[in-house]
DNA sequence: TCTTGTTTAAGAGGAA
DNA sequence: TTCCTCTTAAACAAGA
């Protein structure tokens, strides 16, 4: 396949599955959220080949931003005109592909809810009960809240997600195909993950939507542990998805603590891969701008 | 009317 | 062979 960035895709179709080249679109941009439209606008500027069946491409990527749990829609203020929604990538999603495929997911990206209503069967109604109770009320904060996420929010506090670069981000998609050796790659990728600022332009968008459905969450049973991985959960918390989600294999993965001693064994476990010093809370030394979608080669 | 978003279905191809 | 991902198509609803 023709290398990216050296005008070799006019008429031949780029290495990247829909989703990969949303998820570029999205990382794009520096306040990691786009449009429909200008995911659309991404993709046909840097892959000429997109220029052309738009309607076909167009809809399967709608398809696939509505299919797929990795990305999640962040709806605009009343008072924000335009159509449509903000598009977004789940915080968790960073550890899809392997291989350095592009192409093709190791697994797919799925929120927990199976689990999570798996874990609720096997607890005491009452808590079940409380659960549905706490969903309820998340619902109707997310759909009653006016204070909804906005561009200029997003803006402030992002001097960190300014430095940060998203296993997304397209000059590490394209630089790291052609570049680094897969594993050193998808082990970078599997650190980076865990420090996706999600977290920061929710809390500075919906600060008191992030706070009470953090509060609102805690009841299913966050163990003790958990604090130290608090980021991830929180980061999760928007939009009226409550649940934690991961990357869940499709066969599944033996985890030391099984699915009967609640979520709380499930999320250290799915995060052990992320060392606490690459927090979002961390300073980066990496400066480079996220915002320069065109490959580096 | 057009765009956006959701859902369902089918087929191709890769991986185990 | 089976399971899974990806792509494409299509229908439909809602909203600007």
């Amino acid at each position: 396949m023709p290398r990216p960035g050296r005008n070799t895709y006019s008429d031949q179709k780029p290495p990247y599955s829909y989703i990969s080249l949303t998820a570029m679109a999205i990382q794009s941009c520096p306040e990691k959220m786009l449009p429909l439209s200008e995911i659309y606008k991404f993709i046909m500027d840097r892959f000429p080949y997109y220029k052309e069946n738009t309607q076909r491409w167009q809809n399967s990527l709608r398809h696939n931003l509505s299919f797929n749990d990795c990305f999640i829609k962040i709806p605009r203020r009343p008072d924000q005109p335009g159509k449509g929604s903000f598009w977004a990538l789940h915080p968790s999603c960073g550890d899809m592909f392997e291989n350095g495929s592009f192409l093709r997911r190791r697994k797919r990206f799925k929120v927990m809810m199976m689990m999570a209503q798996e874990h609720l069967a096997q607890s005491k109604q009452s808590d079940a009960a409380h659960y549905l109770q706490q969903q309820a009320k998340l619902r109707i904060l997310a759909a009653t809240s006016t204070h909804m996420p906005q561009m200029s929010d997003y803006n402030v506090g992002m001097s960190q997600s300014s430095t940060f670069k998203h296993p997304f981000a397209i000059e590490n998609i394209m630089a790291r195909e052609y570049k680094v050796p897969v594993s050193l790659a998808f082990s970078s990728m599997q650190s980076m993950s865990a420090s996706y600022p999600v977290h920061n332009q929710l809390t500075t968008a919906w600060p008191h939507m992030y706070n009470t459905m953090v509060d609102s969450v805690s009841p299913i049973s966050m163990g003790g542990d958990y604090g130290t991985y608090g980021m991830q959960l929180k980061s999760l918390c928007h939009g009226g998805q409550t649940l934690p989600a991961i990357p869940v294999p499709i066969k599944p993965t033996p985890t030391p603590l099984g699915l009967s001693a609640g979520l709380s064994s499930h999320i250290p476990s799915f995060l052990s891969n992320s060392p606490q010093s690459l927090s979002p809370t961390s300073p980066r030394t990496d400066t480079s701008s996220p915002s320069s979608p065109l490959p580096s080669l």
